[in-house]
DNA sequence: GCGACAG
DNA sequence: ATCTTGTCGC
């Protein structure tokens, strides 16, 4: 018990240097932009699984897709699958994702200069949410686009293509943008090495049909597809994801 | 004390 | 995140 607590206490330690350490400014120009990736997860259970250390799944796989900007056509993907060693804890999730997203994005040939990952940048209660985590430790420009809002407030854009600035302890840490009609807004928040304004500026040009950037949405599918080769065949060799061929 | 809470 | 078919709306 005491000892979970100060377990606690040295996690926030960590994230509150990694914050420190994130740089809110641009490192590249727009126009310099050639390869933008994308990374998302996707979690293997086992049918004879026991709640052993309270950790549900099993595994954990990471797929990161590298696109062409601006076409968004795609040029690479890899993926990483390791056991889960931690559990999901809002607020702490970079200890339960960051290390095989990492892993997978060491597995590319071809390097982008940008990385776009599921979850929050520095719109998060410490400022150092998973993008921002895997920006600092893989020193890249990061992006994080998340679903659903962890802590801040802002207005909520109703119109296509409307963004509202989210504020959290009065600093600006992202914003809600009405990525299509009919669908909730999707946060957007600089991680690493990215201006909040280049950020929601870039991820706008990446949002083409669907609700979800490309970056994350191919990311997502990737995922999805090496997670039903692993189910089915204990391996995978994905050729194509949705129109994609690789 | 109570409710909220990325994936 | 994950389980899971059809179905209502832009």
């Amino acid at each position: 018990m005491l000892n979970e607590m100060r377990k606690t206490e040295e996690l926030y330690r960590i994230q509150e240097e990694i914050a420190s350490q994130a740089v809110l400014e641009d490192e590249l120009r727009l126009e310099d932009l050639k390869l933008i990736a994308g990374a998302d997860q996707a979690f293997l259970y086992h049918a004879q699984s026991k709640a052993e250390n309270g950790l549900k799944a099993e595994r954990i796989i990471s797929a990161v897709v590298v696109l062409e900007y601006p076409s968004m056509m795609l040029v690479e993907y890899s993926y990483s699958l390791m056991p889960v060693d931690f559990p999901y804890i809002p607020g702490l999730l970079s200890f339960r994702e960051a290390t095989v997203i990492i892993n997978a994005f060491h597995a590319l040939k071809t390097k982008p200069e940008l990385l776009v990952i599921d979850g929050c940048g520095i719109n998060h209660p410490r400022f150092a949410g998973l993008a921002t985590h895997v920006g600092v430790i893989l020193d890249i420009a990061t992006i994080g686009v998340a679903k659903n809002i962890l802590c801040g407030t802002g207005e909520v854009p109703n119109e296509e293509g409307e963004a509202c600035l989210i504020t959290y302890q009065d600093r600006a840490v992202g914003y809600y943008l009405k990525s299509k009609k009919g669908c909730k807004p999707i946060i957007i928040a600089p991680g690493h090495k990215i201006s909040l304004k280049t950020a929601l500026k870039l991820i706008t040009t990446c949002v083409h049909k669907h609700k979800l950037p490309e970056p994350i949405r191919i990311a997502h599918l990737s995922a999805n597809k090496i997670k039903k080769d692993f189910a089915e065949k204990g391996g995978t060799n994905i050729q194509y994801v949705e129109g994609y061929s690789l």
